[in-house]
RNA sequence: GCAGAUGUGGUGGAAUGGCAGACACGAUGGACUCAAAAUCCAUUGUAGAAAUACGUGUGGGUUCAAGUCCCAUCAUCUGCACCA
């Protein structure tokens, strides 16, 4: 009977769903475990053979801890909101809810033809209003605590998708989703204050089990600086305040520089003589945006303010006010104190400018071209009065307690975080559950009154205006004030689509409730999430958003764990086989259905692991998948030669153990290939005895069963006629004092350069071990004299010679 | 420019400072076959008939011993908001 691999994927699979197998309720009687991969935006394309390397990987993971014993919750959902779905929808001109439909049945089949062990009785859709509504009831919850707020932005503004972007958005000055160029546009917008949560997301990063990569990544992205705030006083009635992570170098200052958007040109633009001028400067700086800012790396711009200028206030020296666009009004106070001897951008700008630059860091770097950067804190001031003589940091401590008994500036702490922009003029998301009255303001909706649906519209495209579709609406705009009962109208923007993913992981706990987000003894049983896998794109963003919501949650009391997620790893991308970045465009994306069907789900699941470090990316290869398929076919051939058999046979017992050991400890560190690997290696030692026993081979299903589910449940069956499934089993343990080999080859060498091997017993002492080797290197001895003999315990023996 | 990562056979990739190239693909030769495919066996880092020599981007260093640690340098990839 040849592996058939269509119908055996077809009846696991039909019976794990008959069955619901891996449908999972709370068990206090065992430890739960919470396994969470990014769940899918259900895109026209379908899935690609990048999304089941995490799904594969985390179904791996589940399986192996229910054989160990654990309750496992392994869910799956759509993240279906989004612009991809509604602009797919106006160019087909089909409603991008029944895009949605179709888009998930046809995701779900695919994934099912994998057969990982989701329990798709806790399936979610986040565009359904059973389960948006609690991500409206969130927004409310941060309305009502101050967290949510309308703000005039300079924002981002797509002319395609007629769409405000976050800046987290925009890519290379392109939008993310449309790659047209984005431009800047004033708003009033929804925001939500991440900023207030900035210092408990750095915190208590360091109390979680992430990788290395994404603690970098979520630290950077909040970017905290400590510093110091100074106001310069000015000649016209206005004091600038600027923000300085050097305030020991004040006495270096030679001008000062603030953004385009400063409050302080308007305000005073009759005492600016070249108003004119400063005027078309901004106008040209306003069309660019932030990342154009940056990218003017090669020659900095600016231009002075005539008729102004500002004080140092510790010298009261007077100096010039330049407006220059690489100073951002978003960050600090949009001006800063500009020290060319000890900063490279101001370095650059008075240098074009032809302003003064004067040292006041006494340091042994000194290069002429540059700005002098002291790394050393033990550098002394010079040119600074009473600093002159402390080193950086007591001059540091010194300024800023000068600067606070004159009531001059402060300590400050910054950060680079902003915070995020949450409106959307579009039609495909969730409604802000928000009404504005004449008379009240902004009031949230009655709570009675969610789910706010979204109103099934014949016409979803975006106003040009740049307004939502929604505000065409007058039924849904139309209503009354929560409050005063009076006409009151709907905000008409929707959420981005994170809003939807930022606490997804909470409603698996318990799908159905309808009073609540999830049931206070089902969060209690499954939170926090054990084991979170996704990619390196989402490193970031979506982590830091789902955080953000997440603490927010736990301050009122909603789930009892600061952080949503005990362990975060991230999958490297399954590039095409020309080794670029698999894309429609380049023609190389792989389709997993022409896969699974021409080699089953099982080679498929095997080579997704097999293609390389986990978090690498890897190219796909038609040619090696070929040996995944192999080593099951083998596996599958070896019910020909099965003998019987209860124990490890004696030439296989070592092997066994240490192969056991292997795929245990390798599965944990996310190491799939060699985990792999180390079972190919069994199974060639298994075929030289040309026979393997039943003990043998059920042991081999079990430790390839999270891998290869369908074949091994299959072979069990066939083979053992039990009445019991593998996921059923407990996983094989194994005897550490089987796992070395009583002989052992060890290398032996002269001056580190290998000459001979032997075999020793590890149970033989070193000072004989050494006798051998030198009896078996003596041609190379051979009148030399020895200084050293290193034996390294199993490894070598290395005899230095002179 | 800044930040992070990566450089190992023809290819994907293995290697707690201790025998570089596990495992797999591909290739070559052989068996089976009328033939092909599949399967099985053997070989496969480079040079060399061999002994041997050389080999982990490049140049130094530490060490009895370096792919691995340190310094410098080059190249590639990813992210970015000139963060004061």
């Amino acid at each position: 009977m040849s592996y058939n691999h269509e119908k055996i994927d077809k009846k696991w699979q039909d019976l794990w769903d008959e069955k619901k197998s891996f449908k999972v309720v709370i068990d206090k009687t065992k430890p739960k475990f919470y396994a969470l991969v990014e769940f899918p935006y259900p895109s026209g394309q379908g899935l690609h053979v990048g999304h089941p390397r995490s799904y594969t990987a985390l179904d791996i993971i589940s399986r192996k801890r229910r054989l160990e014993g654990f309750n496992v919750l392994y869910p799956m959902g759509w993240d279906a909101f989004g612009l991809p779905t509604e602009n797919f929808a106006i160019k087909n001109n089909i409603h991008p809810s029944i895009v949605t439909k179709t888009n998930i049945s046809n995701f779900k089949k695919q994934l099912k033809s994998l057969g990982i062990s989701f329990d798709w009785e806790r399936e979610i859709d986040t565009t359904d209003p059973k389960y948006y509504r609690w991500t409206q009831w969130i927004f409310i919850q941060l309305f009502n605590h101050g967290l949510a707020y309308k703000k005039e932005m300079n924002v981002n503004w797509c002319p395609s998708c007629r769409v405000v972007l976050a800046n987290e958005e925009v890519v290379s000055g392109n939008c993310e989703r449309c790659s047209e160029g984005v431009i800047r546009k004033i708003k009033s917008q929804w925001m939500l204050k991440i900023t207030d949560y900035a210092d408990r997301l750095i915190d208590d990063i360091d109390s979680v089990d992430y990788i290395d990569r994404v603690k970098v990544s979520q630290k950077n992205w909040i970017g905290r600086s400590y510093g110091a705030e100074i106001n310069f006083t000015t000649n016209v009635d206005f004091d600038l305040q600027i923000y300085t992570t050097k305030p020991e170098t004040i006495f270096g200052v030679t001008y000062m520089v603030i953004a385009p958007e400063h409050d302080f040109i308007i305000k005073h633009k009759d005492n600016i003589k070249n108003i004119d001028d400063v005027i078309k400067y901004i106008e040209k700086s306003k069309c660019k945006s932030d990342f154009d800012r940056v990218e003017m790396i090669k020659e900095k711009t600016g231009i002075i303010l005539e008729g102004v200028y500002a004080c140092n206030p510790l010298n009261n020296n007077k100096i010039p006010i330049y407006i220059s666009d690489y100073v951002l009004i978003t960050f600090g106070s949009g001006a800063v104190m500009a020290v060319p001897a000890h900063d490279q951008r101001d370095f650059e700008f008075a240098k074009k400018f032809g302003l003064e630059a004067i040292q006041v860091i006494d340091t042994l770097v000194n290069d002429k071209n540059s700005a002098i950067l002291s790394n050393n804190d033990s550098d002394c001031l010079i040119n600074s009065e009473f600093l002159n003589g402390l080193n950086i940091l007591d001059s540091r401590s010194k300024i800023l307690s000068f600067i606070e008994d004159k009531n001059i500036g402060r300590a400050k702490t910054n950060y680079r975080l902003r915070d995020w922009i949450f409106s959307r003029q579009r039609y495909w998301g969730e409604p802000i559950p928000i009404v504005f009255c004449e008379e009240c303001g902004y009031q949230a909706i009655d709570e009675k009154d969610l789910p706010l649906k979204l109103p099934n519209l014949d016409n979803f495209k975006p106003t040009d205006s740049g307004e939502s579709p929604l505000s065409n609406i007058s039924e849904f705009v139309n209503t009354n004030c929560p409050k005063c009962f009076g006409l009151a109208k709907r905000e008409t923007d929707t959420m981005p689509q994170w809003a939807g993913s930022s606490w997804y992981f909470l409603r698996y706990c318990d799908v159905d409730n309808e009073d609540q987000i999830a049931s206070k003894e089902s969060i209690d049983y499954f939170m926090p999430v054990d084991w979170y896998n996704g990619g390196m794109e989402h490193t970031t963003l979506h982590v830091l958003y789902s955080r953000f919501w997440h603490k927010f949650l736990y301050d009122i009391g909603i789930v009892t764990t600061k952080e949503p997620y005990l362990k975060r790893t991230s999958h490297g991308m399954i590039l095409g086989e020309n080794g670029e970045k698999m894309s429609k465009s380049r023609g190389n994306v792989v389709n997993p259905d022409i896969i699974i069907s021409k080699y089953g789900s099982d080679t498929m699941r095997l080579y997704e692991m097999f293609i390389g470090d986990f978090e690498k990316s890897a190219p796909w290869s038609s040619d090696s998948i070929k040996g995944c398929r192999r080593f099951l076919e083998r596996i599958w051939n070896f019910q020909n030669i099965l003998i019987e058999g209860e124990y490890f046979r004696e030439n296989l017992k070592i092997i066994f153990n240490k192969t056991i050991k292997k795929v245990t400890e390798d599965i944990e560190n996310l190491k799939f290939n060699t985990a792999i690997a180390v079972m190919m290696s069994l199974i060639n030692n298994i075929y030289e005895t040309k026979s393997i026993n039943k003990y043998e081979y059920k042991t081999l299903l079990v430790l390839l069963n999270p891998f290869a589910p369908h074949i091994t449940e299959e072979l069990n069956e066939i083979c053992f006629k039990n009445n019991l499934y593998i996921y059923q089993f407990k996983w094989p343990i194994f005897d550490i004092n089987k796992c070395i080999d009583s002989n052992i080859e060890i290398a032996l060498q002269i001056n580190g350069k290998i000459k001979n091997k032997i075999d020793i017993n590890i149970e033989d002492d070193e000072e004989n071990i050494i006798k051998i080797a030198k009896e078996k290197l003596a041609e190379y001895l051979d009148s030399r004299h020895i200084i050293k003999e290193i034996y390294i315990k199993n490894r070598l023996v290395n005899i230095v010679v002179k």
